[in-house]
DNA sequence: ATGACAAAAAAATCCAACATTTTTCGTTTC
DNA sequence: GAAACGAAAAATGTTGGATTTTTTTGTCAT
Protein backbone atom coordinates (compact mmCIF):
# COMPACT_ATOMS: atom_id res chain seq x y z
CA UNK A 1 0.00 0.00 0.00
CA UNK A 2 1.62 3.40 -1.28
CA UNK A 3 -0.16 5.47 1.64
CA UNK A 4 -1.39 5.27 5.25
CA UNK A 5 -4.55 6.71 7.04
CA UNK A 6 -4.82 10.48 6.49
CA UNK A 7 -7.52 11.44 9.29
CA UNK A 8 -9.98 9.75 11.67
CA UNK A 9 -12.57 9.04 8.79
CA UNK A 10 -9.97 7.16 6.68
CA UNK A 11 -11.28 3.56 8.22
CA UNK A 12 -11.74 2.47 4.53
CA UNK A 13 -9.26 1.70 1.39
CA UNK A 14 -11.90 3.63 -0.95
CA UNK A 15 -12.07 6.65 1.65
CA UNK A 16 -8.08 6.81 1.70
CA UNK A 17 -7.91 6.76 -2.04
CA UNK A 18 -10.57 9.24 -2.13
CA UNK A 19 -8.58 11.60 0.34
CA UNK A 20 -5.47 10.60 -1.87
CA UNK A 21 -6.96 12.20 -5.18
CA UNK A 22 -8.54 14.73 -3.52
CA UNK A 23 -5.38 16.12 -2.40
CA UNK A 24 -3.75 15.46 -6.39
CA UNK A 25 -6.23 17.47 -8.12
CA UNK A 26 -6.36 20.12 -5.55
CA UNK A 27 -2.90 20.26 -5.89
CA UNK A 28 -2.93 19.62 -9.86
CA UNK A 29 -0.91 16.70 -9.76
CA UNK A 30 -3.96 15.48 -11.43
CA UNK A 31 -4.85 18.12 -14.16
CA UNK A 32 -8.87 19.34 -15.36
CA UNK A 33 -9.52 17.04 -18.04
CA UNK A 34 -7.36 14.48 -17.43
CA UNK A 35 -8.21 11.06 -18.44
CA UNK A 36 -8.74 8.86 -15.36
CA UNK A 37 -7.85 5.20 -16.03
CA UNK A 38 -8.56 2.65 -13.64
CA UNK A 39 -5.36 0.45 -14.62
CA UNK A 40 -3.23 3.82 -14.43
CA UNK A 41 -4.42 5.00 -11.22
CA UNK A 42 -4.45 1.52 -9.62
CA UNK A 43 -0.61 1.45 -10.26
CA UNK A 44 -0.29 4.83 -9.20
CA UNK A 45 -2.53 4.87 -5.68
CA UNK A 46 -2.86 0.90 -5.34
CA UNK A 47 -6.93 -0.69 -4.85
CA UNK A 48 -8.44 -2.63 -6.76
CA UNK A 49 -10.38 -2.43 -9.91
CA UNK A 50 -13.42 -2.48 -7.63
CA UNK A 51 -12.04 -0.09 -5.17
CA UNK A 52 -10.88 2.54 -7.07
CA UNK A 53 -13.89 2.70 -9.28
CA UNK A 54 -16.02 3.09 -6.18
CA UNK A 55 -13.60 6.04 -5.54
CA UNK A 56 -13.67 7.35 -8.88
CA UNK A 57 -17.84 7.20 -8.45
CA UNK A 58 -17.13 9.33 -4.93
CA UNK A 59 -15.64 11.78 -6.35
CA UNK A 60 -17.99 12.06 -9.27
CA UNK A 61 -20.74 13.15 -6.70
CA UNK A 62 -18.24 15.67 -5.03
CA UNK A 63 -17.75 17.38 -8.21
CA UNK A 64 -14.03 16.31 -8.30
CA UNK A 65 -14.47 14.33 -11.05
CA UNK A 66 -16.63 13.66 -14.28
CA UNK A 67 -18.48 10.83 -15.67
CA UNK A 68 -19.23 9.73 -18.54
CA UNK A 69 -21.44 6.74 -19.35
CA UNK A 70 -19.10 3.87 -21.60
CA UNK A 71 -15.96 6.37 -21.61
CA UNK A 72 -15.26 6.10 -17.90
CA UNK A 73 -13.74 8.94 -15.65
CA UNK A 74 -11.91 12.07 -16.37
CA UNK A 75 -10.99 15.66 -13.74
CA UNK A 76 -13.98 17.85 -13.68
CA UNK A 77 -13.16 20.86 -16.34
CA UNK A 78 -11.60 23.72 -14.61
CA UNK A 79 -13.06 26.33 -17.54
CA UNK A 80 -13.98 29.94 -16.77
CA UNK A 81 -17.30 28.83 -17.02
CA UNK A 82 -16.99 26.41 -13.99
CA UNK A 83 -15.53 28.72 -11.64
CA UNK A 84 -17.93 31.21 -12.43
CA UNK A 85 -20.77 28.46 -11.51
CA UNK A 86 -18.88 27.66 -8.17
CA UNK A 87 -18.59 31.18 -7.28
CA UNK A 88 -22.57 31.44 -7.67
CA UNK A 89 -23.27 28.61 -5.81
CA UNK A 90 -20.93 28.77 -3.19
CA UNK A 91 -21.59 32.49 -2.31
CA UNK A 92 -25.38 32.00 -2.17
CA UNK A 93 -24.92 29.04 -0.29
CA UNK A 94 -22.23 30.40 2.44
CA UNK A 95 -24.58 33.30 2.70
CA UNK A 96 -27.77 31.57 3.23
CA UNK A 97 -25.86 29.32 5.91
CA UNK A 98 -24.37 31.98 7.31
CA UNK A 99 -27.39 33.96 8.05
CA UNK A 100 -28.88 30.62 10.13
CA UNK A 101 -25.72 30.52 11.98
CA UNK A 102 -26.04 33.93 12.98
CA UNK A 103 -29.80 32.86 14.07
CA UNK A 104 -28.89 29.47 16.10
CA UNK A 105 -25.11 30.56 16.77
CA UNK A 106 -24.49 30.76 20.83
CA UNK A 107 -21.06 31.91 22.44
CA UNK A 108 -19.74 28.21 21.88
CA UNK A 109 -19.96 28.51 18.63
CA UNK A 110 -18.17 32.26 18.51
CA UNK A 111 -15.60 30.52 20.43
CA UNK A 112 -14.73 28.03 18.04
CA UNK A 113 -14.80 30.37 14.69
CA UNK A 114 -12.79 32.82 16.71
CA UNK A 115 -10.43 29.62 17.22
CA UNK A 116 -10.61 28.50 13.40
CA UNK A 117 -9.82 32.20 12.37
CA UNK A 118 -6.56 32.56 14.46
CA UNK A 119 -5.89 28.94 13.03
CA UNK A 120 -6.03 30.09 9.83
CA UNK A 121 -3.77 33.91 10.55
CA UNK A 122 -1.42 31.18 11.54
CA UNK A 123 -2.01 29.23 8.40
CA UNK A 124 -1.73 32.32 6.21
CA UNK A 125 1.56 33.66 8.55
CA UNK A 126 3.24 29.93 7.58
CA UNK A 127 2.33 30.05 3.53
CA UNK A 128 2.97 33.41 3.28
CA UNK A 129 6.69 32.83 4.05
CA UNK A 130 7.33 29.94 2.60
CA UNK A 131 4.80 27.90 0.19
CA UNK A 132 5.97 24.36 0.19
CA UNK A 133 3.20 21.70 -0.53
CA UNK A 134 2.87 21.05 3.20
CA UNK A 135 2.11 24.31 4.65
CA UNK A 136 -0.03 24.90 1.39
CA UNK A 137 -1.75 21.74 2.72
CA UNK A 138 -2.44 23.16 6.01
CA UNK A 139 -3.27 26.36 4.91
CA UNK A 140 -5.91 25.15 2.48
CA UNK A 141 -7.42 22.65 5.59
CA UNK A 142 -7.30 25.68 8.05
CA UNK A 143 -8.92 27.67 5.12
CA UNK A 144 -11.55 24.79 4.60
CA UNK A 145 -11.51 24.60 8.87
CA UNK A 146 -12.46 28.17 9.13
CA UNK A 147 -15.27 28.35 6.43
CA UNK A 148 -17.06 25.26 8.00
CA UNK A 149 -16.74 26.54 11.40
CA UNK A 150 -18.66 29.87 10.21
CA UNK A 151 -21.60 27.76 8.94
CA UNK A 152 -21.46 24.75 11.40
CA UNK A 153 -23.92 26.24 13.35
CA UNK A 154 -26.76 26.42 10.56
CA UNK A 155 -27.83 23.42 11.61
CA UNK A 156 -28.24 22.06 8.42
CA UNK A 157 -26.74 18.74 7.75
CA UNK A 158 -27.75 19.58 3.80
CA UNK A 159 -25.94 22.73 3.37
CA UNK A 160 -23.25 21.98 5.31
CA UNK A 161 -22.03 19.03 3.09
CA UNK A 162 -22.50 21.60 0.59
CA UNK A 163 -20.56 24.04 1.57
CA UNK A 164 -17.98 21.27 1.65
CA UNK A 165 -18.37 19.79 -1.50
CA UNK A 166 -17.94 23.53 -3.29
CA UNK A 167 -15.38 24.46 -1.11
CA UNK A 168 -13.42 21.57 -2.33
CA UNK A 169 -14.12 22.11 -6.17
CA UNK A 170 -12.74 25.74 -5.09
CA UNK A 171 -9.47 24.34 -3.54
CA UNK A 172 -7.72 23.98 -7.38
CA UNK A 173 -8.01 27.69 -7.92
CA UNK A 174 -7.29 28.90 -4.14
CA UNK A 175 -4.50 26.82 -5.02
CA UNK A 176 -3.51 27.53 -8.01
CA UNK A 177 -3.40 31.35 -7.02
CA UNK A 178 -1.22 30.95 -4.15
CA UNK A 179 1.08 28.84 -6.39
CA UNK A 180 1.43 31.89 -8.64
CA UNK A 181 2.31 34.45 -5.99
CA UNK A 182 -1.59 36.42 -6.61
CA UNK A 183 -2.89 36.21 -3.17
CA UNK A 184 -2.30 39.09 -1.26
CA UNK A 185 -2.05 38.55 1.73
CA UNK A 186 -2.31 41.61 3.58
CA UNK A 187 -5.71 42.63 2.51
CA UNK A 188 -6.75 38.80 3.10
CA UNK A 189 -5.66 39.21 6.39
CA UNK A 190 -7.44 42.90 7.18
CA UNK A 191 -10.64 40.82 5.36
CA UNK A 192 -10.64 37.73 7.79
CA UNK A 193 -10.42 39.99 10.74
CA UNK A 194 -13.43 41.94 9.83
CA UNK A 195 -15.79 39.01 8.64
CA UNK A 196 -14.24 37.60 12.16
CA UNK A 197 -15.72 40.62 13.65
CA UNK A 198 -19.02 41.31 11.90
CA UNK A 199 -19.90 37.30 12.86
CA UNK A 200 -18.92 38.12 16.44
CA UNK A 201 -21.47 41.62 16.21
CA UNK A 202 -24.41 39.70 13.99
CA UNK A 203 -23.74 42.89 11.71
CA UNK A 204 -25.55 40.44 9.36
CA UNK A 205 -24.95 42.86 6.13
CA UNK A 206 -21.28 43.41 6.43
CA UNK A 207 -20.56 39.54 6.78
CA UNK A 208 -22.46 38.69 3.37
CA UNK A 209 -20.63 41.33 1.58
CA UNK A 210 -17.33 40.07 3.23
CA UNK A 211 -17.73 36.93 3.05
CA UNK A 212 -18.96 37.01 -0.89
CA UNK A 213 -15.67 39.36 -1.72
CA UNK A 214 -13.73 36.47 0.32
CA UNK A 215 -15.01 33.90 -2.02
CA UNK A 216 -14.90 35.94 -5.00
CA UNK A 217 -11.54 36.95 -4.90
CA UNK A 218 -10.30 33.14 -4.56
CA UNK A 219 -12.66 32.47 -7.01
CA UNK A 220 -11.60 34.92 -10.07
CA UNK A 221 -11.79 34.16 -13.06
CA UNK A 222 -8.75 33.98 -14.29
CA UNK A 223 -7.99 33.54 -18.17
CA UNK B 1 -32.36 -9.51 -15.27
CA UNK B 2 -35.28 -8.51 -13.27
CA UNK B 3 -35.77 -5.06 -14.82
CA UNK B 4 -35.21 -3.62 -18.66
CA UNK B 5 -34.01 -0.35 -19.72
CA UNK B 6 -36.29 2.73 -17.94
CA UNK B 7 -35.16 5.87 -20.19
CA UNK B 8 -32.45 6.59 -22.35
CA UNK B 9 -29.71 6.85 -19.85
CA UNK B 10 -30.47 3.71 -18.31
CA UNK B 11 -27.62 2.04 -20.37
CA UNK B 12 -25.27 0.95 -17.65
CA UNK B 13 -26.49 -1.65 -14.94
CA UNK B 14 -25.54 0.47 -12.33
CA UNK B 15 -27.89 3.43 -13.74
CA UNK B 16 -30.58 0.85 -13.84
CA UNK B 17 -30.37 -0.27 -10.48
CA UNK B 18 -30.16 2.86 -9.30
CA UNK B 19 -33.38 4.17 -11.26
CA UNK B 20 -35.09 1.07 -9.79
CA UNK B 21 -33.45 2.06 -6.23
CA UNK B 22 -34.89 5.46 -6.57
CA UNK B 23 -38.62 4.73 -7.81
CA UNK B 24 -39.13 2.24 -4.49
CA UNK B 25 -37.06 4.61 -2.34
CA UNK B 26 -39.46 7.23 -3.58
CA UNK B 27 -42.50 4.96 -3.50
CA UNK B 28 -42.33 3.72 -0.19
CA UNK B 29 -41.61 0.43 -1.23
CA UNK B 30 -38.24 0.39 0.72
CA UNK B 31 -38.76 2.38 4.15
CA UNK B 32 -37.16 5.22 5.89
CA UNK B 33 -33.96 4.00 7.85
CA UNK B 34 -34.62 0.71 6.61
CA UNK B 35 -31.08 -1.87 6.40
CA UNK B 36 -29.91 -1.85 2.62
CA UNK B 37 -27.95 -5.53 2.80
CA UNK B 38 -25.86 -6.07 -0.22
CA UNK B 39 -27.31 -10.02 -0.52
CA UNK B 40 -30.68 -9.24 0.01
CA UNK B 41 -30.51 -6.18 -2.62
CA UNK B 42 -28.91 -8.64 -4.88
CA UNK B 43 -31.56 -11.12 -4.77
CA UNK B 44 -33.98 -8.26 -5.31
CA UNK B 45 -32.86 -6.12 -8.37
CA UNK B 46 -30.26 -8.58 -9.64
CA UNK B 47 -26.71 -6.70 -10.45
CA UNK B 48 -22.99 -8.29 -9.03
CA UNK B 49 -21.85 -7.47 -5.37
CA UNK B 50 -19.82 -4.43 -7.04
CA UNK B 51 -22.77 -3.19 -9.10
CA UNK B 52 -24.79 -3.15 -6.13
CA UNK B 53 -22.21 -1.13 -4.04
CA UNK B 54 -21.17 1.22 -6.63
CA UNK B 55 -25.25 1.92 -7.37
CA UNK B 56 -25.36 2.25 -3.03
CA UNK B 57 -22.63 4.58 -3.68
CA UNK B 58 -24.41 6.96 -6.20
CA UNK B 59 -27.87 6.57 -4.47
CA UNK B 60 -25.99 7.82 -1.20
CA UNK B 61 -24.21 10.84 -2.81
CA UNK B 62 -27.67 11.63 -4.05
CA UNK B 63 -29.12 11.73 -0.34
CA UNK B 64 -31.63 8.82 -1.11
CA UNK B 65 -29.65 6.54 0.97
CA UNK B 66 -26.55 6.88 3.99
CA UNK B 67 -23.95 4.86 3.99
CA UNK B 68 -22.02 4.24 7.87
CA UNK B 69 -18.60 3.19 7.63
CA UNK B 70 -18.46 -0.52 8.24
CA UNK B 71 -22.24 -0.82 9.09
CA UNK B 72 -22.86 -0.72 5.21
CA UNK B 73 -26.30 1.15 3.71
CA UNK B 74 -29.92 2.11 4.81
CA UNK B 75 -32.23 3.95 3.28
CA UNK B 76 -32.29 7.60 4.37
CA UNK B 77 -34.08 8.86 7.82
CA UNK B 78 -37.39 10.63 6.82
CA UNK B 79 -37.66 12.68 10.09
CA UNK B 80 -39.53 16.22 10.24
CA UNK B 81 -35.77 17.31 10.80
CA UNK B 82 -34.96 16.07 7.14
CA UNK B 83 -38.21 17.19 5.62
CA UNK B 84 -37.60 20.79 7.49
CA UNK B 85 -33.65 20.62 6.13
CA UNK B 86 -34.68 19.75 2.61
CA UNK B 87 -37.08 22.15 2.04
CA UNK B 88 -34.96 25.19 3.25
CA UNK B 89 -32.34 24.47 1.19
CA UNK B 90 -34.77 23.54 -2.00
CA UNK B 91 -36.56 26.65 -1.56
CA UNK B 92 -33.59 28.37 -1.99
CA UNK B 93 -31.64 26.98 -4.82
CA UNK B 94 -35.02 27.16 -6.74
CA UNK B 95 -35.59 31.00 -5.79
CA UNK B 96 -31.76 31.49 -6.91
CA UNK B 97 -32.20 29.14 -10.38
CA UNK B 98 -35.98 30.87 -10.92
CA UNK B 99 -34.50 34.74 -10.92
CA UNK B 100 -31.67 33.41 -13.03
CA UNK B 101 -33.90 31.67 -15.46
CA UNK B 102 -35.66 35.01 -15.80
CA UNK B 103 -32.58 36.66 -16.90
CA UNK B 104 -31.62 34.40 -18.89
CA UNK B 105 -34.68 32.69 -20.60
CA UNK B 106 -36.08 33.35 -23.67
CA UNK B 107 -38.70 32.57 -25.96
CA UNK B 108 -37.92 28.69 -26.54
CA UNK B 109 -37.09 28.47 -23.30
CA UNK B 110 -41.10 29.93 -22.37
CA UNK B 111 -42.74 27.50 -24.55
CA UNK B 112 -40.82 25.29 -22.76
CA UNK B 113 -42.14 26.04 -19.72
CA UNK B 114 -45.64 26.38 -21.14
CA UNK B 115 -45.70 22.52 -22.25
CA UNK B 116 -44.16 21.00 -18.98
CA UNK B 117 -46.91 22.85 -17.16
CA UNK B 118 -50.07 21.98 -19.61
CA UNK B 119 -48.43 18.41 -19.52
CA UNK B 120 -48.26 18.65 -15.57
CA UNK B 121 -52.14 19.87 -15.59
CA UNK B 122 -52.86 16.59 -17.33
CA UNK B 123 -50.92 14.31 -15.29
CA UNK B 124 -52.82 16.02 -11.98
CA UNK B 125 -56.15 15.44 -13.55
CA UNK B 126 -55.26 11.87 -14.45
CA UNK B 127 -53.63 11.05 -11.05
CA UNK B 128 -56.33 13.09 -9.20
CA UNK B 129 -59.02 10.32 -10.86
CA UNK B 130 -56.97 6.96 -10.17
CA UNK B 131 -54.10 7.36 -8.00
CA UNK B 132 -52.73 3.91 -8.91
CA UNK B 133 -49.03 3.08 -9.50
CA UNK B 134 -48.41 4.22 -13.02
CA UNK B 135 -50.33 7.22 -12.88
CA UNK B 136 -48.91 8.16 -9.87
CA UNK B 137 -45.13 7.50 -11.24
CA UNK B 138 -46.22 9.48 -14.64
CA UNK B 139 -47.51 12.59 -12.00
CA UNK B 140 -44.09 12.42 -10.14
CA UNK B 141 -42.58 12.75 -13.54
CA UNK B 142 -44.41 15.45 -14.62
CA UNK B 143 -43.68 17.53 -11.55
CA UNK B 144 -39.96 17.02 -12.18
CA UNK B 145 -39.92 18.14 -15.62
CA UNK B 146 -42.06 20.83 -14.63
CA UNK B 147 -40.00 22.14 -12.03
CA UNK B 148 -36.48 21.38 -14.27
CA UNK B 149 -38.09 23.20 -16.74
CA UNK B 150 -38.72 26.38 -14.49
CA UNK B 151 -34.92 26.82 -14.03
CA UNK B 152 -33.70 25.31 -17.24
CA UNK B 153 -32.06 28.38 -18.23
CA UNK B 154 -30.31 29.30 -14.64
CA UNK B 155 -27.14 28.15 -16.79
CA UNK B 156 -25.71 26.70 -14.15
CA UNK B 157 -25.13 23.11 -14.28
CA UNK B 158 -24.73 23.30 -10.54
CA UNK B 159 -27.66 24.47 -9.34
CA UNK B 160 -29.79 22.60 -12.22
CA UNK B 161 -27.77 19.74 -10.48
CA UNK B 162 -28.61 20.37 -7.24
CA UNK B 163 -32.05 20.84 -7.36
CA UNK B 164 -32.91 17.65 -9.45
CA UNK B 165 -31.03 15.67 -6.15
CA UNK B 166 -33.41 18.37 -3.70
CA UNK B 167 -36.42 17.27 -5.86
CA UNK B 168 -35.93 13.01 -5.73
CA UNK B 169 -34.90 13.92 -2.24
CA UNK B 170 -38.57 15.29 -1.70
CA UNK B 171 -40.43 12.70 -3.73
CA UNK B 172 -40.99 9.99 -0.98
CA UNK B 173 -42.96 13.03 0.75
CA UNK B 174 -44.88 14.16 -2.38
CA UNK B 175 -45.85 10.91 -2.82
CA UNK B 176 -46.97 10.49 0.61
CA UNK B 177 -49.24 13.11 0.79
CA UNK B 178 -50.67 11.59 -2.84
CA UNK B 179 -51.20 8.15 -0.99
CA UNK B 180 -53.04 9.26 1.96
CA UNK B 181 -55.23 12.26 -0.14
CA UNK B 182 -53.90 15.08 1.63
CA UNK B 183 -52.97 17.01 -1.56
CA UNK B 184 -55.78 20.06 -2.54
CA UNK B 185 -55.75 19.24 -5.90
CA UNK B 186 -58.07 22.89 -6.85
CA UNK B 187 -55.65 24.66 -4.91
CA UNK B 188 -52.86 23.32 -6.76
CA UNK B 189 -53.82 24.00 -10.34
CA UNK B 190 -54.91 27.54 -8.95
CA UNK B 191 -51.52 28.12 -7.94
CA UNK B 192 -49.50 26.06 -10.36
CA UNK B 193 -51.23 28.73 -12.85
CA UNK B 194 -50.58 31.81 -11.40
CA UNK B 195 -46.28 30.20 -11.86
CA UNK B 196 -46.57 30.05 -14.87
CA UNK B 197 -48.32 33.44 -15.51
CA UNK B 198 -45.86 34.75 -12.99
CA UNK B 199 -42.99 33.55 -14.95
CA UNK B 200 -44.63 34.80 -18.63
CA UNK B 201 -44.82 38.13 -17.06
CA UNK B 202 -41.16 37.95 -15.13
CA UNK B 203 -42.93 38.78 -12.33
CA UNK B 204 -40.15 37.88 -9.79
CA UNK B 205 -41.58 38.95 -6.20
CA UNK B 206 -44.38 37.32 -6.86
CA UNK B 207 -42.81 33.67 -8.64
CA UNK B 208 -40.81 33.18 -5.67
CA UNK B 209 -43.25 33.64 -3.48
CA UNK B 210 -45.62 31.08 -5.75
CA UNK B 211 -42.29 29.02 -5.61
CA UNK B 212 -41.74 28.73 -1.79
CA UNK B 213 -45.22 28.44 -1.27
CA UNK B 214 -45.59 24.79 -3.68
CA UNK B 215 -42.40 23.81 -2.15
CA UNK B 216 -43.32 24.07 1.58
CA UNK B 217 -46.85 22.33 0.69
CA UNK B 218 -45.43 19.70 -0.48
CA UNK B 219 -42.35 19.46 2.21
CA UNK B 220 -44.53 20.46 5.46
CA UNK B 221 -43.64 18.28 7.84
CA UNK B 222 -46.53 15.57 8.81
CA UNK B 223 -45.95 14.32 12.22
C1' DA C 1 -7.77 12.84 -47.82
C1' DT C 2 -11.78 9.74 -46.64
C1' DG C 3 -14.29 5.99 -45.25
C1' DA C 4 -14.57 1.08 -44.04
C1' DC C 5 -12.91 -2.36 -41.36
C1' DA C 6 -10.04 -4.92 -38.20
C1' DA C 7 -7.19 -4.79 -34.02
C1' DA C 8 -6.28 -2.99 -29.57
C1' DA C 9 -7.60 -0.71 -25.51
C1' DA C 10 -10.51 0.44 -21.97
C1' DA C 11 -14.90 0.29 -19.49
C1' DA C 12 -18.29 -2.35 -17.19
C1' DT C 13 -19.55 -6.40 -15.35
C1' DC C 14 -19.46 -10.79 -12.92
C1' DC C 15 -17.86 -14.53 -9.87
C1' DA C 16 -15.65 -16.65 -6.11
C1' DA C 17 -13.16 -16.08 -2.21
C1' DC C 18 -10.88 -13.90 1.86
C1' DA C 19 -10.13 -10.63 5.71
C1' DT C 20 -12.14 -7.69 8.94
C1' DT C 21 -15.75 -5.75 11.49
C1' DT C 22 -20.20 -5.74 13.42
C1' DT C 23 -24.07 -8.01 15.20
C1' DT C 24 -26.31 -11.71 17.40
C1' DC C 25 -27.02 -14.86 20.78
C1' DG C 26 -26.30 -18.04 24.34
C1' DT C 27 -23.76 -18.62 28.64
C1' DT C 28 -22.02 -17.25 32.80
C1' DT C 29 -21.87 -14.40 36.76
C1' DC C 30 -23.52 -11.18 40.16
C1' DG D 1 -33.63 -11.30 36.40
C1' DA D 2 -30.11 -8.15 34.55
C1' DA D 3 -25.52 -7.17 33.11
C1' DA D 4 -21.10 -8.79 31.26
C1' DC D 5 -18.75 -11.68 28.43
C1' DG D 6 -17.27 -14.14 24.45
C1' DA D 7 -17.91 -17.25 20.67
C1' DA D 8 -20.51 -17.96 16.47
C1' DA D 9 -22.83 -16.00 12.67
C1' DA D 10 -23.61 -12.44 9.53
C1' DA D 11 -22.44 -8.61 6.89
C1' DT D 12 -19.18 -5.40 5.09
C1' DG D 13 -15.07 -4.31 2.56
C1' DT D 14 -11.72 -5.92 -0.40
C1' DT D 15 -9.15 -8.57 -3.89
C1' DG D 16 -7.87 -10.97 -8.35
C1' DG D 17 -9.01 -12.56 -12.38
C1' DA D 18 -12.21 -13.57 -16.21
C1' DT D 19 -15.73 -12.02 -19.54
C1' DT D 20 -18.55 -9.02 -22.33
C1' DT D 21 -19.34 -4.82 -24.52
C1' DT D 22 -18.05 -0.37 -26.17
C1' DT D 23 -14.84 2.92 -27.65
C1' DT D 24 -10.61 4.16 -29.69
C1' DT D 25 -6.94 3.46 -32.79
C1' DG D 26 -4.53 2.08 -36.76
C1' DT D 27 -4.48 0.27 -41.46
C1' DC D 28 -5.78 -0.23 -45.97
C1' DA D 29 -8.14 0.45 -50.24
C1' DT D 30 -10.65 3.74 -52.85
Amino acid sequence: MIFRRQSEEDDTIVSMLASALRRDISFGALLPDQKLKIAELRARYGGSNHSMRETLRLLSAEGLVESTSQRGFRVMSASAEDVRDIALVRIEIEKLALALAFKNGDVAWEGRVIAAHHALQKAEEAVRQSADDLSALEWDEACRAFSAALIERCDSPRLIDLQLKLFNQSSRFRLAQLREGQLDFASRKVRQQALLDAVLERDEVAARALLQEEIQTELRAET
